[in-house]
DNA sequence: CGAAATCTTTTTGTAAGTCAAATATAGTTA
DNA sequence: TAACTATATTTGACTTACAAAAAGATTTCG
């Protein structure tokens, strides 16, 4: 048995990085439940034998992440965080990786691709009707515009009436075009807005399958270039 | 016009937020990047005109996200920060919204019905073999377990050479199983393991419409639930 | 003159104490 | 009994202090 193993992760962890460990294992381990109300912060530093000053910092990073509030001077609850706070903060292109992008990227054909079955299980006449205004307007530009081209797939999004799923494209809207715009060289033969309504088509009378089809078709200089 | 509009926001938000949110949009702004030095910590507190105090609970987030380092005793810099860390700190069941929950549960569907064309495009024998090794060990248990099961779908997101969606696939899958545990009442007439192997077939011999259905299928139970 | 040792400066990590302000509770008064 | 008052609690924010590590500047010595 090699010793240095056990010595390789020295991992310069801070104070503040082990309390904020500490209370997240506390809340899992006694099965915290937004609305329960949480000891005072010194309370905190004083079992952890820390000082008010590393628990504030811990505190900070819960409160940001929405996982405790606290109501000024009334003492700290339990909270419930939206689950794409921590995603939303670090979504600067200029800081993630390269490789990060393009996983990014790829994330949005298999999400397209996917989501057949949750548009057929609840589109409406309704948003059949709006897709077929926003292709309609798409077609009487003399030039596609990439904002007619986001408000397609976004409404598509919206129709899975699953709004954690909307959300979430909204926050990576900006690495697809970062990462799109990066890749423009790529040159595109066949340029995706005279797809639109054929997805429309499919999605209105057509069925799963033929509009998987089409929305492959559409997505197809996209996938070329990333596989 | 109606004033009460412009009073309605208030909001409580702290030193602490402001800061964060500054130098959040500061670094954006001026394209920092992994590696570039940073103004130390006393420079920022006399440059916003707050205590050193507050300007470490806002770095302590964003450090904590890792969108800076601090080399200690050094000064700090810019890195690059894990994409899914802020994930991470929120997987917590207890205090999720349940709304959130079945979000998320539907979103594994849409993920593993949308992965099909990156598995086709990035297949190989070894991987073919380990899938069907897997199906060959669950199919001699009298019982399948759920250790076996998530094995399965965890190799199908390996496959994907994505690694962003692998990890996202480790953070989800916690979600899943207490989704699908509180759910189990649904009655499932049709136990997804005799479909594995239909899985592998049609991956290994078939097209990418046959994974797709094959999967359709194998999901079914799950769909059911949902919509 | 050059290399080695030492000192100084810088900067983060941690601690401790202070004060303000808001709220809940207890206590008091009418 | 109801209204008012005083008190204790608690978070938000500021200040000061010091240790420790690393880098740079300075000094010492061969």
């Amino acid at each position: 048995m090699n010793d240095k193993q056990n010595l390789v992760p020295l991992g310069n962890i801070s104070m503040t990085d082990r309390v904020e460990n500490k209370l997240r294992a506390y809340f899992l381990k006694n099965a915290f439940k937004p609305g329960d109300s949480l000891p005072g912060e010194i309370e905190i530093a004083e079992k952890l034998n820390v000082s008010r000053n590393v628990v504030r910092e811990a505190l900070s990073r819960l409160r940001m992440l929405g996982i405790i509030e606290s109501r000024t001077r009334r003492g700290m609850i339990m909270a419930r965080p939206d689950i794409l706070g921590g995603l939303e903060r670090v979504m600067n292109p200029f800081i993630l990786g390269q490789d990060t992008l393009e996983d990014i990227f790829e994330l949005r054909l298999i999400l397209e691709m996917g989501m057949a079955e949750f548009l057929f299980a609840r589109k409406t006449e309704k948003d059949i009707e709006e897709l077929e205004a926003i292709v309609k307007k798409q077609a009487s530009l003399n030039e596609p515009t990439i904002e007619e081209e986001i408000k397609f797939h976004t409404k598509l999004y919206d129709m899975t009436g699953n709004e954690t799923f909307k959300r979430f494209q909204i926050l990576l809207q900006p690495i697809f075009n970062h990462t799109f715009n990066n890749k423009k060289k790529h040159k595109i033969h066949t340029p995706d807005h005279i797809y639109h309504d054929g997805i429309v088509k499919a999605l209105k009378s057509g069925s799963v399958e033929d509009f998987r089809l089409a929305m492959k078709k559409h997505l197809k200089p996209y996938f070329k270039m990333t596989v």
